[in-house]
DNA sequence: AAACAGGCCTAAA
DNA sequence: TTTAGGCCTGTT
């Protein structure tokens, strides 16, 4: 891999990174496709757009902001292809991996992340992003980013500050007392996200599942996909599918894939998503 | 119309 | 320790 940067773009050649799949595979709720297949998405305070061009991924940021910013939260310093074949322990997934292949798990925002998945629960794709666009109008701040008006996710403080009656507007239900109440735990300091990042994974996930509405599913995406610790491995009702039609019932994620764990997860989630066997 | 969707909580065995 | 039912809402 590596970049060629021009005024207010970087070209990505030979990435070993597929916007759809990376946006699609269900680790993120708000990047959106255009009519031509080009991505815009917002991370903190920066937006970009993402697409791809004759075999090269470009994002559409100048050569500061990519090294500070997108380098980080594309995951564009690992290398792919040892984690593809360090998953691959048999012939599925070794199909999985090679299906899923482009993928790369994205460093997203830690408090987005626990938000996000707190939303997701027994709930489908399309509404939970309908849901976190409407919290992010709603709450969020307002920019300017290529002729359009985006949003930054809202803060803790901010939704710490409101009442589950406020969340009312954003039409998810039950959840709404269960954001407020993680909003709050991160606002006065009980829940410090920067603290369990550096824990151990299995502390990360005991403190987490003491919060109301983050079980044991939820926490697992919340490390893998806020904390980047690969030892989690969520399992949905996809991945229950996938492991007792390939594994069995007694699967030890970590013992069979280590460390890779959580992109195992991925590719396995994201295969038996696509209907393939 | 009734069941289900990328779970979690609580009550009850 | 495991299991059943309910939960907001939107979609089929």
């Amino acid at each position: 891999m590596h970049f060629i940067y021009g005024q207010n773009q970087t070209e990505i050649r030979d990435a070993d990174f597929d916007p759809v799949k990376t946006f699609e595979c269900g680790q993120c709720f708000r990047w959106n496709a255009d009519a031509d297949g080009v991505y815009t998405g917002v991370f903190g305070k920066h937006a970009a757009r993402v697409w791809v061009e004759s075999d090269s991924v470009f994002i559409s940021s100048g050569r500061e902001e990519f090294e500070t910013v997108w380098m980080d939260y594309f995951d564009l310093t690992r290398d792919y292809s040892k984690v593809r074949e360090a998953v691959s322990i048999d012939d599925y997934m070794r199909r999985a991996s090679e299906y899923g292949r482009g993928i790369r798990l994205l460093r997203q925002d830690k408090w987005e992340v626990v938000c996000s998945f707190i939303i997701s629960q027994c709930n489908n794709i399309p509404r939970i992003k309908k849901i976190i666009e409407k919290m992010c109008e709603s709450f969020g701040e307002a920019f300017e980013f290529n002729g359009k008006t985006l949003y930054t996710f809202p803060s803790a403080d901010k939704i710490a500050a409101l009442e589950p009656e406020d969340l009312v507007v954003l039409r998810c239900g039950y959840r709404a007392p269960y954001i407020i109440n993680a909003a709050r735990a991160i606002a006065d300091g009980s829940l410090n996200l920067e603290a369990l990042s550096e824990m151990d994974c299995n502390a990360a996930l005991k403190e987490l599942g003491k919060m109301s509405g983050i079980g044991v599913k939820v926490a697992n995406c919340i490390v893998l996909f806020g904390f980047q610790m690969f030892c989690a491995f969520p399992v949905d009702v996809w991945m229950k599918r996938a492991l007792a039609e390939h594994y069995g019932k007694d699967f030890n994620p970590s013992s069979v894939f280590g460390e890779y764990a959580g992109f195992a997860q991925q590719y396995m989630f994201y295969y038996a998503r696509s209907g393939e066997k």
